[in-house]
DNA sequence: GCCATATTTCGGTTCTAGCCGAAATATAAT
DNA sequence: ATTATATTTCGGCTAGAACCGAAATATGGC
């Protein structure tokens, strides 16, 4: 039995575009930092604070802090199903409303999820990845081959950091948009980041998306052989 | 596939207290029209209407027009699911927090949905015409016995109004607060009427609750057996 | 100890959603 | 036709939430 205004106040706190952003991230990867959740909520780091706060003290996540970083993740599984309903439920009433097509077919085509890229072109970039044999999944563990290693440090990503870091080095998180996966870890995020420092990609200012610059279309395409949908025209 | 746009847009219809109360109110009792709903949020009637608006908008609700009056009801099954995802998630991560009890305790024990009661005053009324005979169920409907129609002429609940109204005189509605029944329909809402006006309870303006006067304490005690929490002291 | 990074707190601004009351519309009852 | 009831639209008010930037705190690495 629980009171209206309980019930009403967990809808609330899922009912606002940072957090909901949030709230779907963790449920692709779990343990993401603050900061990851920061930049896919697309705000300030204050105001990503306050959101936090609001989310962990209502349990709808919980955070475990590990050195100068805080881990959070869904509060419990039960969330995670309340997550699942409201998409469904999503799905079904707004069954591709044209309103809101244009901003948001741009954020899902390259959406970003924590620090790395998602939505299509985070799938297919993933997807050319495993074809080409660069990266290799054996059972839970994932490899990346010498020709892909290769293949980073020409696009002059770098790799040694991450080999001193704690953060796993590749992961593949399930992502929700595409029903398919995309390549997390440090390894995403160094690429995004790349992408982003190279003009490939463009970041609007706090957005949980990025833009395709027609450099970076050319890139997709010479080396993942991905035709990225035009948001900035050449 | 839905867009974090349209899922936020959900939760937030979802996550405004008039709104709360009005889809739970939809959950018990299907086919409530415009006015009951205005009492369930405890808002005015202008107010209400904005927020079925949106409801309806989103697909959340839907209505349809009968007379003058309008009757909604829950958009789909899905609706209803994730109602009681929220509300069970609800249950599980505010266990009894102190600090809304006060208000949020009062409302429960003598909640009302639409124009009838309900919370635990609701459904021990209830259980008490049940258990007394005055109420028979024989498989899915129900009859007023003899003498629980004497007793509701004892009362003053004027009971031959109902027999001509296209409602349906009586019927259980599932209370979600008590996870037991509560009498609504007709009858429901003239025994609620009567109460207010002989002033055996009030409601406080444009709640979703009422209080027990002194006199309603007695009232109850006497023909049903029931010990009213105090709200009101004598 | 000292610097860099991660995160929170604080102050102040802006914008929107909820609210009401009054008036308008629609439909039923007389 | 007129009156009563049910519901919506409109205008204006207010409170609260989201947001940011700057400064404060905490922690790890050196």
């Amino acid at each position: 039995m629980a009171s209206i205004l309980s019930i009403s106040e967990i809808a609330f706190l899922i009912g606002d575009p940072a957090r909901t952003n949030m709230l779907f991230c963790l449920q692709n990867s779990d343990m993401a930092s603050a900061a990851d959740l920061t930049r896919a909520a697309g705000v300030a780091p204050s105001t990503a604070s306050e959101h936090l706060a609001k989310l962990t003290q209502a349990g709808l996540v919980s955070v475990s802090k590990m050195g100068r970083h805080r881990y959070f993740s869904l509060g419990s599984p039960q969330v995670a199903e309340l997550l699942e309903g409201i998409d469904a439920l999503a799905g079904k009433l707004a069954p591709d409303g044209p309103p809101e097509m244009r901003h948001d077919q741009a954020a899902l085509h390259a959406r970003t999820c924590g620090d790395h890229l998602a939505g299509h072109i985070g799938v297919a970039i993933t997807q050319s990845l495993l074809a080409s044999g660069h990266i290799r999944q054996r059972g839970k563990t994932l490899n990346l081959s010498h020709s892909g290693r290769m293949l980073f440090q020409e696009l002059d990503v770098p790799l040694s950091p991450l080999n001193q870091s704690p953060r796993r080095f590749m992961s593949l998180c399930h992502d929700w948009s595409e029903d398919a996966f995309h390549l997390g870890g440090g390894l995403g995020g160094a690429f995004l980041e790349t992408c982003l420092i190279r003009d490939w990609m463009r970041r609007p200012k706090g957005r949980a998306y990025v833009d395709i610059t027609p450099k970076g279309r050319s890139i997709l395409r010479k080396n993942f052989g991905i035709e990225a949908g035009t948001t900035i025209p050449d």
